[in-house]
DNA sequence: TGTACATCAGTGAACGCGCGTTCACTGATGTAC
DNA sequence: TGTACATCAGTGAACGCGCGTTCACTGATGTAC
């Protein structure tokens, strides 16, 4: 699928982590865990990864941590909880990928604004299952404010820099449409890739200049 | 959730009839059926939005449609061409809704371009769910020839249309980049509004507005 | 028109399965004295 | 330092459930004569 989207760049992906983690079938030493929340989130993780979201098993989890299928619940209410737990690592994450992607370029440069697209496109590459779990329709997201307010904050960021693109550090209202215009690109771009539609349609994209192109197009011009 | 992606149109949309179908639970005259198969991808398909589809069932449908849960394997090879069925009948309606709507405007005219935005958007608004199964990550989807074709179709029409705004019937390479964008852009306009994301970052968003927008950055001018 | 027969759509019972969650429990750990 | 005890993370067995699919069957229908 993925010789379809090219993802030549300056940065190469340091992700490769995310799939060579394994969890050892735990030989646990001691009746305790001592750290079961977070590989269970690590666990539940790697399954979304696997499955997708909607084919997450909390047993299968379980026997991945190598503990019995009743231990999470001394740990998280319910499954969703287990899942939204990934899902908010993710945001932190993808927030975190973003500074650290923008500091490379100078304030209010066109860079940065394609920065941005390189990194949201590129997490949803990397991974594709918590991507979805991210942005895909999920009971009980919209009510778990931690998650809702990391993307809100996040979402801000993008705001920013559109209006810090115009010189202005304020965000007037047609910085945030077009941030708003960016966003549903890439949003776009991304499932179109991760779903394998590009190479359906043997649709050949070069990433950075896709996001430059748009970038120009969203960013360059002045507006309503 | 809809509230805010405002639908302001000339074409009101036309697919009340798509969730006021109820299947009546059957009150059969005769030991065969009739029409199970068509019943059976209707039920399918209620089912996919009222679910969403990956927690469809065949059980479910069986249910529905008034029938024991063995009858499906008379038309249906497994669960799977269930759901295949629903989904080339989403793309054969949204091909449908496609060309009657462009039939509206003036060939080569940005109207069409806009167009073919709104039919898709729509789509996915009056539809998320049979829009999801179409266009999300389905096993054996990719193998479904007819299902890929008919995708591959409808594309073709969104290339064409471009290169006939740019007055020539031969769609360029320039043509066909632009139809990407296109898609990429309202493909992440219609996931963000379905899967609630405009809601939660309070984006007030005027569809026709938004269209004609990205129409004239897309196409509006020219490029590379 | 009437009868024999082939067809095959739909039945209903059964299958094995893995799931999410609960429960009373156990045993390792840390703390108070 | 040593002992008693509270805590609570993890156990393992059990629960009820709905699922997808199979199977030998049944009975309505259409056709050939």
């Amino acid at each position: 699928m993925l010789e379809y989207l090219t993802l030549t760049s300056v940065t190469c992906s340091e992700k490769d982590w995310i799939m060579e983690k394994t969890i050892t079938p735990e030989k646990r030493d001691s009746y305790h865990h001592g750290d079961l929340r977070s590989q269970l989130i690590e666990a539940t993780r790697i399954l979304v990864e696997e499955k997708g979201p909607d084919h997450f098993s909390v047993s299968e989890a379980c026997r991945r941590a190598g503990v019995s299928s009743a231990a999470p619940y001394k740990h998280f209410k319910d499954k969703g909880e287990m899942l939204r737990a990934v899902a908010l690592e993710g945001m932190k994450r993808q927030r975190v990928d973003l500074v650290r992607e923008l500091e490379k370029y100078p304030a209010g440069s066109l860079d940065r604004i394609v920065a941005m697209g390189r990194v949201y496109v590129r997490f949803a590459v990397d991974e594709p299952g918590v991507f979805r779990l991210m942005f895909g329709l999920s009971e009980g997201h919209a009510e778990h404010s931690a998650l809702v307010e990391t993307g809100n904050n996040t979402f801000a960021v993008v705001q920013q820099e559109v209006a810090r693109y115009r010189g202005s550090e304020a965000v007037a209202p047609e910085d945030a449409h077009k941030a708003f215009l960016l966003w549903s690109f890439v949003h776009g771009l991304s499932f179109l890739t991760i779903d394998g539609k590009l190479a359906e349609k043997k649709l050949d994209v070069d990433l950075e200049a896709v996001l430059a192109d748009i970038a120009l197009r969203v960013v360059g011009h002045p507006t309503d």
